[in-house]
DNA sequence: AACGTTGGTCTCAAAAAGAGACTAGCACTA
DNA sequence: TAGTGCTAGTCTCTTTTTGAGACCAACGTT
């Protein structure tokens, strides 16, 4: 059992600590589970800026099908993150806008997603660089 | 075309804009579909605390097949998150552990995870709502 | 009268994920 | 010496999830 000692932790302590958190059975599972989505955090980023309708939501990502964006809006509604409101006119249109749960979500949610943006080269140097190790 | 004018922006600019945001193509979409799967946030948060090996972290998150724990870890190893060493033991024995570009990522998403521990009454609530008038 | 627009649902095919058997080489045990 | 277990995976099969696209009803426009 006695492995490698390089075992100092990565986190300081202030930042993170997680130790004490039971993988198979945790409310971080239960809650990210349903952002973790493809299609979760984009819509968010959308509804974050304005509300939106149904079509124009559609339109704005345009590779999601029909029946993910009814899902994917509808468990983001369910966990209370966006509202659905309809409206009477001539054919009924709905609109999706983010609740205050929502946006509390979203404000570490960006950050991360600013992050994607800054470190998207790196990211795409390290598939390079794996790639070509791997077709040795 | 015009819609209810109540277009007033969530956010207040100096958070996050993401206007401008291809969502068709854009590298945040590029960067976030290969973390926003079940099982990556769960593994980073893993080894963001100390190197673990392949044994190890499947036994820390008890629900994760085999395959999809080799394939998420080499998912996390291509995008330059963590990387793997083998040591020669009598049998080999794999150790993972977090790069700099996986705990400056992780940095940013513990923030959401910590979001997610502090939020899920919140979003437990919001379930219940949301069923109890579904089953109307 | 034909067509477009609204926000979906329904069905079927394709892709992804889960479950579990199987591998090889070495150590320990009976 | 044969049996068992450990290592980190892979392979196959089944189930679940996702994608593509047709279809719906009512109204407005052409």
């Amino acid at each position: 059992m006695a492995l490698n000692a390089s075992r100092k932790p990565v986190l300081d302590g202030n930042e993170c600590d997680m130790s004490g958190w039971d993988m198979g059975n945790c409310p971080v599972r239960d809650v990210l589970d349903r952002i973790a989505g493809k299609w979760s955090t984009l819509l968010l980023g959308a509804l974050a800026r304005q509300p939106y309708r149904f079509g124009e939501l559609r339109r704005l990502v345009p590779d999601i099908s029909q029946r993910m964006l009814t899902q994917t809006l509808r468990d983001l509604q369910r966990d209370g993150y966006i509202e659905r409101e309809v409206f009477p006119t001539k054919p009924p249109s709905v609109e999706y806008r983010m609740t205050d749960l929502g946006r509390s979500l979203f404000e570490p949610l960006s950050k991360v997603l600013l992050w994607a943006e800054a470190n998207h080269p790196s990211v795409k140097a390290a598939r390079v660089k794996y790639d070509e190790s791997e077709l040795a």
